[in-house]
DNA sequence: GCCGTTTTCGGCCCGACTGTTTTCAGTCG
C-alpha cells in the first residue's frame, strides 16, 4: 500500500471526526499523520514491519500506529468504516465547499439529512437556509456561488508552477506601479517553497511609511483589485485583498510594514506544518510567534521581525531555505548545523536533454547552442529521440550517426556542444539503438516513452535490464508522472535505485514543468545512496532552456547540494562522472566486411 | 490521539475576515 492510500483513508477519518464533534486535539492528530506520510521519502508499509520504527514517527504514538498497521493489513480503518456508516461519505464534498466547513456540515446533515452538493443547492435556492442559526441571506447565496464553483470545477484547482510563477511575476510588476506607497512586492507561499503545483499565490507588499498610513493601504487595494486578471473578489480587509483570477489560482495579497516583513515572508512561505512547529519553539523559549513580529510570551517586546534570518538565529536555528520548510527533519537539521548546502541556479554548467528539429524540437542545433551560450553554460547535450518515438520522428542508427557528425561539426563560439541521444527503453528493457552507435554517442539518455501501464515486477525488471545495459549512463524522467495529468510508473524505486548506486548510472532530474521527475522524496532517496544526479530541461524550444530554474527548486526540494549534480562539473570532469562505456564496438557493415 | 525545560493532564499555532451577531462562532490559510 502507498503512503497516500494509508493518508487518504487517515485524512477523512480525520474530517468525518471533525464533523462528528471530535474534540480538536484528536482529528488534528489524524490529519498530522496523513500530512506526514504525503511528505516522508520512506514506505509506511516498509517502516511498518519494524514496531519501533514506526513509532519513532512524529506525532504517531502506540494508537495510532495500531491503526495504521490495521489500514495496512485490511486495506481499511474500523473507525472510518464506523464513521462512513452515520454520515454518507458524499458529505465530505460540502467541506470543499467556500464558506462551508465542518460546524456547518454538521448542522445541515442533522438538520436537513442533506449530504449531497446538489440537495444544498437546493435548499438554497428554496431559501431555505437563511433562517438557521448561524446562517442569513448573504451565506445562503455564498453557498450557491460555491456550489456552482464545484461543479465547473475541474480537477485539483491547482496549477503547475511555471503558471503560477508567470502569473505572480505580471502581478508583481502590475502592483509595483501603484504608486509611491509601495516599497516591495515579493511571492511567497508554496510558489517560494518551489512545490510543482501552487493551490494559491501568497504576496506580500511591503508599504513606505507614509503620512496616513491606512489610505496609503486602500488606495493599493483599490489598484490591486482593478487587475485584469480578476474573475472574483473574495475578501477585502484593512491588510488583506483575496480574488480569484480566471485561470481558478486564488490570490491572497498582505499589505504590511517594512519593520515586520521577515515575520510575515516566513509565516506566508509555510509550509504549515513547519510553521506551526517553530511556533512551538518560540513557546517553549517563552516567546510567541505571528506574522507580524517574534514577542516575549509576557510584555509583548518584539524579539525580531525584520528578517527571516534574525528570527531564525532567535530560535537558535541555522537559516532555513524555503525549499526545506516541509517538516521533513529540516528543524532538526537547522539546530544540529547539518543542513545541506543546497544547488542553486549558478552552480549548473550544462544543460543535458534537449531536442532539436531532427526529432521533436523547433529549433536547430546552433540555435539551442546560441541560447544555451548566451545563458552562460560552458556545454550542453543534444538528446533528440530515438527511432521507436514514431510520433517525435525519432532517430534510427544512419540518422544518430549523421546527427552525431552535425553536432560535431556545428560551431557555436563560447560553448561545446555534446553528441547525446534520448534512447527509448523499449518493453523488454533493450535498448532502441545498436550497441556501435551507442558506442560513438558522448552521452546515453536513456528513457521510457511506451508501455506505461506495466505491472510493477515488469516494470522494475525493464528499469534494472536497462539500467545493468553498460551503454546506459543517465536515465531521464524516471518515473515518467506527469504533474496533473499522468501517474507515475509502478515500479520499485529502491531497487532501481540501487542498481544506479551499483553501475554508476545517473539519475535526471527534468526541470520541465510538466514532469519535474524525479520529484523531492524520490531525489532524497537517490542521495542517500549516493546515486548522482542531473538536472536537464528536455527543452524542445531555446525558451524551454529557462525552465532549468524549476528543475533546481525541485533539486533543493530534494536536500541536493551541488557535490551530488554532476552538471555543476566543468565539461571533461562532467564527461569522466559518467559511466564508462564498452570500447567502441563494429558497426554492422564494418563487421560484415571483416567477415 | 499525542506529548512534555508550563509532564501523566490539559492543552493542542494564530490571526484576519465574514456574516452573523450585539460580542462572537465559523471558516480560512
Amino acid at each position: 500500500m502507498e503512503n497516500k492510500d494509508v493518508a487518504k483513508i487517515l485524512r477523512e477519518t480525520a474530517q468525518l471526526l471533525e464533523i462528528d464533534g471530535a474534540i480538536i486535539g484528536r482529528y488534528r492528530s489524524y490529519e498530522k499523520v496523513a500530512e506526514l506520510l504525503y511528505s516522508i521519502p520512506e514506505r509506511i508499509d516498509e517502516l511498518a514491519k519494524d514496531p519501533k520504527k514506526l513509532k519513532e514517527l512524529p506525532g504517531v504514538g502506540d494508537s495510532m500506529a495500531e491503526h495504521i498497521r490495521e489500514i495496512l493489513d485490511t486495506g481499511d480503518y474500523s473507525l472510518r468504516k464506523k464513521l462512513r456508516k452515520k454520515y454518507p461519505p458524499t458529505l465530505l464534498d460540502l467541506l470543499e465547499l467556500q464558506s462551508l466547513g465542518p460546524k456547518k456540515v454538521a448542522f445541515l446533515w442533522s438538520h436537513f439529512k442533506v449530504a449531497t452538493v446538489e440537495g444544498v443547492e437546493k435548499l438554497a435556492k428554496e431559501g431555505k437556509l437563511r433562517d438557521l442559526p448561524g446562517f442569513g441571506e448573504k451565506s445562503e447565496q455564498n453557498i450557491l456561488k460555491a456550489a456552482g464553483q464545484f461543479k465547473n470545477l475541474s480537477g485539483s484547482g491547482r496549477v503547475r508552477i511555471n503558471v503560477a510563477d508567470e502569473e505572480a511575476q505580471k502581478l508583481v510588476a502590475y502592483i509595483s506601479k501603484a504608486g509611491e506607497a509601495v516599497e516591495s512586492v515579493t511571492p511567497a507561499g508554496s510558489l517560494r517553497r518551489g512545490r510543482e503545483t501552487i493551490g494559491d499565490l501568497d504576496l506580500l507588499v511591503t508599504m513606505r511609511p507614509g503620512h496616513d498610513k491606512q489610505k496609503d493601504v486602500d488606495a493599493v487595494a483599490a489598484h490591486i483589485l482593478k487587475y485584469p486578471g480578476i474573475d472574483q473578489e473574495l475578501a477585502h480587509g484593512e491588510n488583506k485583498v483575496s480574488f480569484n483570477l480566471g485561470s481558478g489560482l486564488q490570490v491572497d495579497v498582505r499589505l504590511l510594514e517594512k519593520k515586520s516583513f521577515g515575520a510575515a515572508l516566513l509565516y506566508f512561505t509555510g509550509s504549515k506544518a513547519h510553521n506551526v512547529a517553530l511556533r512551538g519553539r518560540a513557546n517553549e523559549m517563552g516567546w510567541t510567534l505571528n506574522e507580524y513580529a517574534l514577542t516575549t510570551l509576557k510584555g509583548g517586546k518584539v524579539v525580531a521581525s525584520k528578517t527571516e534570518e534574525e528570527i531564525y538565529a532567535k530560535l537558535k536555528l541555522a537559516y532555513i531555505e524555503p525549499e526545506l520548510r516541509e517538516m521533513t527533519g529540516e528543524i532538526e537539521a537547522a539546530e544540529q548545523g547539518k543542513l545541506p548546502k543546497l544547488v542553486t541556479l549558478d552552480d549548473i554548467r550544462g544543460d543535458l536533454q534537449m531536442h532539436t528539429t531532427a526529432s521533436d524540437g523547433k529549433n536547430s542545433i546552433e540555435e539551442m547552442g546560441q541560447a544555451a551560450k548566451e545563458l552562460g553554460y560552458d556545454y550542453i547535450a543534444l538528446t533528440d529521440h530515438s527511432q521507436a518515438v514514431t510520433v517525435a520522428n525519432g532517430l534510427d542508427e544512419k540518422r544518430t550517426l549523421e546527427q552525431i557528425k552535425k553536432i560535431h561539426a556545428a560551431k557555436v563560439p563560447g560553448i561545446t556542444l555534446v553528441a547525446g541521444s534520448e534512447v527509448d527503453i523499449k518493453k523488454d528493457g533493450t535498448l532502441d539503438l545498436e550497441d556501435y552507435v551507442l558506442a560513438e554517442l558522448d552521452v546515453v539518455v536513456a528513457s521510457i516513452h511506451s508501455y506505461m501501464n506495466m505491472e510493477r515486477a515488469e516494470m522494475t525488471a525493464r528499469y534494472l535490464a536497462a539500467i545493468e545495459n553498460p551503454y546506459t549512463q543517465i536515465i531521464a524522467h524516471p518515473t515518467g508522472r506527469l504533474v496533473l495529468r499522468r501517474e507515475a510508473f509502478e515500479y520499485d524505486m529502491e531497487a532501481v535505485l540501487d542498481a544506479c548506486a551499483k553501475h554508476g548510472v545517473v539519475m535526471e532530474c527534468n526541470a520541465y514543468p510538466d514532469r519535474l521527475d524525479l520529484r523531492d522524496v524520490h531525489l532524497r532517496m537517490a542521495k542517500q545512496r549516493g546515486v548522482k544526479i542531473v538536472i536537464s530541461t528536455d527543452s524542445h524550444t531555446t525558451r524551454n532552456l529557462l525552465f532549468m530554474k524549476y528543475g533546481v527548486e525541485t533539486a533543493r526540494r530534494g536536500w541536493i547540494e551541488k557535490k551530488d549534480v554532476i552538471n555543476t562539473l566543468p565539461l571533461k570532469e562532467f564527461l569522466a562522472a559518467l559511466r564508462p562505456k564498452p570500447p567502441a564496438a563494429k558497426s554492422k557493415a564494418a563487421r560484415q566486411k571483416s567477415a
